[in-house]
DNA sequence: CTCTCGCCTGTTTTT
DNA sequence: CAGGCGAGAG
């Protein structure tokens, strides 16, 4: 195919992405430049008018379903299959190298993968054994502190070098003996997906220089959220060809909680001899007044390159901020609006969006709209299988395949109830690590008389349940039907009569007719494994339907990389967007409102703002201000409903700080009270009050709210 | 071993 | 306010 064919739809920079095939090239996209389309475009164009072979290629992206559009997008260009290329998020394609490379790790290629949750109850579980059951650290820090670890590809063994007296060297012991965990179960987390590749790389050249030579060449999409762990083995597939296009916004880096260097996409011209860069900053997804809007916001940050987003595109109205009463008021008055769009403008709701920051509020939305009969989808929260009843189909599953899993089978050895109790378990365990051999093969050989008989009998039957549905475990559905009767998991629930139960059974079937798609969409391997590997990386986007005839409700962190025509961004309020947490750590905050215009910048025409007066948090009644990120969009740029906007967002920036603790202090409506507690200083402080005649106990309130007696 | 009650803590965001 | 966890009874 002759190249001007293929490339006539793209405008001349994103045709250079394109072009510039041969050596490192970093794209430097802004939101809504086409990036996602650079990246189609060239893997046709390596494809089709190159010649290269689809399998030479190496392609990642931030969910799985984007992958999959990508990929067909790229063959309708194609206009043919592009077999066996590798596309997809670093954690699967990496999974699909663990496969194959399983044994040179101590692994098999039956490795289970464990999630957040599960290595949590993994981390629980070592700190009790370790007697560290009051440590000042949680285990849910700890285990984010390993994760953090290995996101940087410290070793237990580096750490235990590197790591400070106090807290940190008791997190060694804790960070080996997990490892060594996982390693028994066979198993690895999500971490370890990418840092046993780089490792294995490192470690060996000859399978390296496999890797490396295998990928001609190298796409990596929202670069700027990649940790050091995904560099590493950027650099380390890209180390023979040194074809890598890495394609990324510095402004939408919003992960880096998650161990996202920023500086990876400033670093890379340095790390990368020879670097071409194109920029892409025509928006072609908003209308010029949201634009406006974005560069106001993002031009506040001092930690970004320097660009300008421009448009061709029409003005559009002016955003909206409306300010509500209450959370409640919010979500009634947000579905009002929906239901004008849907009702009176004929909008469809696929392209209506609500985004917040934090899932907790998505509750509220949700009842409003069923009250008003409006349908719509929740993005992410508590995922279908991260419910418990999934988790514990998925745990039969797993053991079947991965005898090894030590934790798969605490998990389920004892639901439905087969009177293995806590301790039999803690005594298995314990008998495992001693003599090395997994739980569930001690259990088939059979030596268990320090158990109690009950418990004996009950293992004796879930063993022989185990053993006998892995002669199915070629067909996923089929052996799933089975084993939803057989362990009479359905019966349990239907016996202890909650008032979830019957939700839960429900879930149990759409689990079943899940396998029974992926049965069907895979007739080539059916097997329990390639679901498995399947289901374990999904993202809550990847259940996402965009043309569901539903409005969508998500956090602007899922909504990243998506563009609907009608956009609200709910409780821009003080400490909930931006959080409290990031109030006095300006990196924190920084990224808060890289978030904050990643919000603004889903939206193509009409995007309403809100923030309510107050809102419940943790039980307590809590006056709110508006976001600060509300005050740095110049007023011209906003209209303004709800009246008592002066009100909010109208205080000096004032230098002196009047309130200590103990003042008293006078609000408007809740009269007299007693400063408690100050959090921060000038215009952002926090101020906690007792207040006497409401007997309420605690109110944290903006202290420009409040008079001084 | 199992179940229930009551206390305590605390979530941002997700592969 | 909610969910998770530990203690204590059956």
């Amino acid at each position: 195919m002759k190249s001007e064919e293929l490339l006539k739809d793209l405008n001349p920079d994103q045709i250079k992405g394109v072009i510039e095939t041969e050596g490192p090239v970093l794209v430097l996209a802004g939101a809504g430049s086409g990036k996602t389309r650079l990246l189609t475009y060239k893997l046709a164009y390596l494809v089709k008018v190159l010649g290269i072979p689809a399998y030479s290629i190496f392609a990642t992206t931030f969910t799985n379903k984007a992958a999959g559009e990508m990929k067909a997008r790229a063959e309708r260009l194609v206009g043919g299959a592009l077999k066996g290329m590798w596309i997809g998020t670093f954690h699967s394609l990496c999974g699909r190298i663990l496969r194959i490379e399983a044994e040179a790790l101590g692994l098999t290629p039956e490795f289970t993968i464990y999630d957040e949750d599960d290595s949590l109850r993994l981390v629980k579980q070592i700190m009790r054994e370790l007697k560290l059951d009051n440590f000042k650290v949680s285990p849910r820090g700890v285990a984010s502190y390993i994760s953090s670890l290995k996101e940087k590809l410290i070793t237990p063994e580096e750490f235990n070098a590197i790591a400070m007296k106090g807290f940190e060297s008791e997190i060694v012991p804790v960070y080996k003996e997990y490892q060594a965990a996982l390693q028994r179960s066979n198993a690895v987390d999500f971490d370890d997906m990418i840092m046993y590749v780089v490792y294995l790389f490192r470690q060996n050249e000859e399978i390296h220089h496999r890797w490396a030579s295998r990928f001609q060449y190298i796409l990596v999409d929202e670069f700027q959220d990649t940790n050091r762990a995904q560099y590493e083995l950027v650099k380390l597939l890209s180390a023979v060809h040194r074809n890598v296009t890495v394609v990324g916004d510095d402004d939408q880096s919003i992960y880096g909680w998650r161990g996202a260097e920023i500086r990876n996409i400033l670093n890379f011209p340095n790390d990368f001899q020879g670097t071409k860069i194109v920029k892409l900053e025509q928006n072609y997804r908003s209308t010029r007044r949201i634009l406006e809007v974005a560069n106001a916001i993002v031009k506040n940050n001092s930690m970004r390159h320097e660009k300008r987003l421009w448009c061709n595109s029409e003005d559009g109205s002016l955003p909206t901020l409306n300010i509500y009463q209450n959370e409640y008021e919010e979500g009634s008055g947000i579905v009002k609006i929906i239901s004008r769009l849907i009702n009176d403008n004929g909008v469809s709701p696929n392209n209506i969006a609500i985004l917040y920051r934090t899932n907790a509020q998505s509750r509220i939305f949700e009842e409003e709209l069923r009250r008003a009969n409006i349908p719509y989808q929740v993005v992410g929260g508590i995922s279908f299988y991260q419910r418990s009843e999934i988790k514990d189909m998925l745990a039969y599953l797993k053991l079947i395949v991965n005898p090894k899993d030590n934790l798969s089978f605490a998990r389920i050895v004892n639901l439905p109830p087969r009177g293995v109790g806590k301790s039999s378990i803690q005594k298995l365990e314990k008998e495992s690590a001693s003599r090395g051999i997994p739980i569930f093969t001690l259990c088939r050989e059979g030596q268990l008389d320090f158990l109690p008989r009950l418990a004996q009998s009950g293992i004796k039957n879930f063993v022989s349940l185990i053993e006998e549905l892995k002669g199915k475990k070629d067909d996923v559905y089929v052996l799933l039907k089975e084993l939803v009767e057989k362990t009479g998991y359905i019966k349990m629930l239907e016996e202890e009569a909650e008032p979830e139960s019957e939700e839960r059974i429900e879930n149990i079937y759409e689990l079943l007719s899940s396998a029974y798609a992926f049965s069907e969409s895979h007739p080539e391997d059916r097997s329990v494994e390639g679901y498995l590997a399947e289901v374990s990386l999904l993202t809550s986007v990847d259940q996402w339907d965009p043309n569901s005839g539903r409005v969508s409700l998500m956090t602007v962190h899922s909504a990243k990389g998506l563009e609907f025509e009608y956009v609200f961004v709910a409780g821009l309020e003080h400490g909930l967007f931006p959080l409290a947490k990031a109030e006095f750590d300006n990196e924190l905050l920084e990224e808060e409102r890289r978030l904050f215009y990643v919000a603004t910048t889903r939206c193509k025409r009409g995007l309403w703002y809100s923030y309510a007066l107050t809102r419940r948090m943790h039980g307590n009644e809590n006056f709110c201000k508006a976001s600060q990120f509300l005050e740095e969009i110049p007023k011209e740029l906003l209209n303004v409903e709800g009246g008592s906007c002066d009100f909010a967002l109208q205080y000096e920036r004032d230098a002196d700080f009047p309130i200590s603790v103990n003042s008293r202090v006078l609000h408007p409506f809740f009269g007299f009270g007693r400063v408690l507690e100050i959090r921060g200083r000038g215009k952002n402080a926090i101020v906690t009050v007792l207040f006497e005649k409401f007997g309420i106990k605690k109110l944290a309130l903006a202290f420009t709210e409040l008079e001084i007696v």
